[in-house]
DNA sequence: AATAATACATACCGATCGGTATGTTTGTCA
DNA sequence: TGACAAACATACCGATCGGTATGTATTATT
């Protein structure tokens, strides 16, 4: 195995791991087993499980926004941004694959667990959180500008609520491992919390597509 | 100690404990040294730890029950009762106490952390979310039949999405250590997601307080 | 070629986890 | 008063946790 890639190796499978169940279930030894690498190698890149996190953190988030770049392009227009953004949650995180077992944001499901312990996690998730939500003020701001929403609420205070109820449609529907209340319930509440116009309701076709 | 009280004192020990940080850093030891009680009585009471925590869930939903039955009193009008759930959710819940830190539902938290694999507890927060979805449901058709809304979504929906959204809030403003952004946010979102009459917004004071 | 730092591997550590086996007290009913 | 079970208490278990100490290849530097 290659020497740069025993890091990433190790980044992926505890994502993986992390996402199929949970950060306090998947141990260092488990994730060092599937990497297919030694204890020693793991202390010898990351001084810590929590530390693997932020970094795991980090990568995922990278990988995040490129999609988000994606789909957010300004080939597409706002409402088609939104579409894509609806389309990406529901395929890509919420795993319409009909494998297993309905996932939620494994960063979410973590950061339950562990952020209120541990500082420099917390810190992680709240950069990551950060983030995200800029993606969506800047889709708040298109969708304002193009006048497709029926009030001027402030895009920020906006925004804040569109992540927020991602994360309660994620949890909800891995909680209930029913991936068709999210489908129905996930576009028909950021339609409400945007205010977007009702002529404009499931109208558009999403413009953006996983690559394979 | 009285004889029965044992029980109870574990079931609000673990509430507290978890509440205060989260199910796995919890130990059934340290659970029983708050309780004053042995290891050999929590194992007597209870057949294990998870399952400890699925009847801690029923006892603290019955707690939490009294309270929706009083700030849902017919006593009220809808919107009144709205405010008293946004009065409640900030208070009661988020912890408007001005001690350390926010503290999201703790079942929640718990929840992303072994609901997808333990069985047992997965099936315990998921009735208990089934009966909060309930609660919101006779509000949304009070606000309905009250004509208090803009239009007539099918009131099952709504009251998921409501359910979802202040799921989203509360760990949002855990995560953030924030509850001003939660105070901000909570409000506006449930009025966007039920689409309350404009006219409506913040005018109505919650007739419902806290019982010390 | 010698040296030093990097990149691992192996073996092991103390702590703690949830859980149990067994003993002792306490109340109950006959 | 004796019998019996419920309600604990004590001591301990194997497993596993995250983390470390130490040894060994491998690579880069001089």
């Amino acid at each position: 195995m290659s020497e740069l890639e025993t890091r990433e190796r190790l980044l992926e499978v505890a994502l993986d791991l992390i996402w199929q169940s949970n950060y306090n279930a998947v141990g260092v030894n488990e994730i060092c087993k599937q990497a297919g690498v030694s204890k020693g190698a793991f202390y010898h890149h990351f001084k810590s499980k929590a530390s693997l996190f932020c970094e795991a953190t980090h990568y995922y988030w990278q990988v995040i926004k490129q999609d988000l770049d994606s789909l957010f392009s300004p080939l597409h227009t706002p409402v088609e941004q939104l579409e894509n953004l609806i389309h990406f949650l529901l395929t890509a995180k919420l795993g319409d694959k009909s494998d297993d077992a309905v996932h939620g944001c494994p960063f979410f499901n973590a950061g339950a667990q562990i952020g209120t312990d541990n500082q420099e996690v917390q810190t992680a998730l709240r950069m990551m959180s950060e983030s995200a939500i800029k993606y969506n003020l800047a889709l708040v701001k298109g969708l304002q500008a193009g006048n497709y929403l029926t009030d001027d609420q402030e895009p920020e205070q906006l925004s804040r609520l569109i992540y927020q109820y991602i994360h309660g449609v994620m949890s909800f529907s891995q909680l209930c491992d029913d991936i068709d209340h999210a489908r129905q319930d996930l576009a028909q509440g950021l339609y409400r919390l945007l205010g977007l116009k009702r002529d404009l309701w499931f109208v558009t076709q999403p413009t953006w597509q996983a690559k394979d």
